[in-house]
DNA sequence: GATTTTTTTGACCGATCGTACTAAAATTGA
DNA sequence: TCAATTTTAGTACGATCGGTCAAAAAAATC
């Protein structure tokens, strides 16, 4: 897995050929075979994996907020900065989640505006936000916008990584909470 | 073209082979390998070809705008509605700029947030914004974020429009434009 | 209508894909 | 120590990839 994940992070998913992987890995395919049940496990476990430690990384940070405005802040921050822990990993998920497709072409893990599950919880703490006076006078589809644009701008700060080796995440953190603590803020 | 556009906006970059093109197209995989010296021939057409109509429809607008603050919301809405007219253009060429890589895998199109042209004359907008007295203050780099992050609601939004079908573009372009204009102006 | 040029077909190439499978090697346990 | 179990290497498989090519078909030219 981790030899998967540095070939998808720096040479990208197409060039994650079982061959590829194992030869990196130092080992026949055959072994790749024998501890997974196919290569779409393997690619599904490395992104529950890093579901699963970013869910760690991220939930006492959260928890810990008393305001949908701290919340939302928080998560930007440290989403971005659990890129700088999680650097290749990251990289490697986010290739997966716009390249993974079903037999029929279909995508596996496109966020869709109305379903997917991080948006939801964004759009439920905007419109707490304004409740709590923090925040303008959101639609539902309004709060939807905003809130698929935070995600396009985390997703598309991992495409940056990709391509750039020297960027500052905690100024990147930083920038991207003002932006959105603007968009957001009560006129 | 008309319909490795078809497949690669409905089922994506990965099931667009040239068998697949033929198929749909009704002829035999020789002719393309006759009129295309490539397929990544045919690919970058498809790109250059949107680049084409794409900078033909957005350049009066942008052309007729006086601030640096009409100049953004404008590319921000009419790079929105341009989508509306070239929707399926618009997702394949979004699907291949985040997936063709050359020989050894290095990203083609990916934007890069220290060179990329788009990027760039988003940048010198912003600091013409500061200087018109529309626009807050902003470092170099916290203009290039921003300017990053308009790019990637654009793109972001071209991802969406791959996997939801009913999104009211009109709206969205209203959304988007109240967003960026808030994140950006004068305190 | 005959000849030349352009276009299309369909078979075929070598390479690589994910996977299956067998036999060897390594490890484990009594 | 030796049999049982787990893990590995290596080969082979059918399928599909992008690309090539000779021959047939269609179109253009005279």
């Amino acid at each position: 897995m981790t030899c998967a994940i540095e070939i998808i992070s720096s040479r990208g998913y197409a060039q994650a050929s079982l061959a590829q992987i194992a030869k990196v890995a130092g080992i026949s395919k055959g072994v790749i075979s024998y501890h997974f049940s196919s290569k779409d496990d393997l690619i599904e476990e490395i992104v529950s994996d890093l579901y699963e430690s970013g869910s760690t990384f991220m939930t006492p940070y959260l928890a810990a907020q008393t305001t949908a405005l701290g919340w939302i802040n928080t998560y930007i921050e440290k989403n971005v900065l659990f890129m700088k822990s999680h650097r290749k990993h990251v990289i490697a998920v986010t290739e997966i989640i716009f390249h993974a497709r079903d037999e029929e072409g279909k995508p596996r893990h496109f966020r869709n505006i109305d379903t997917d599950a991080t948006i939801n919880v964004l759009v439920k703490m905007l419109h707490r936000g304004t409740m709590e006076g923090d925040f303008r006078e959101f639609t539902d589809f309004s709060a939807r916008v905003l809130a698929a644009t935070i995600r396009s701008a985390i997703d598309g700060l991992s495409f940056q990584l990709a391509a750039s080796l020297d960027l500052d995440l905690d100024a990147y953190a930083k920038e991207l909470v003002t932006i959105f603590q603007l968009a957001a803020r009560k006129v």
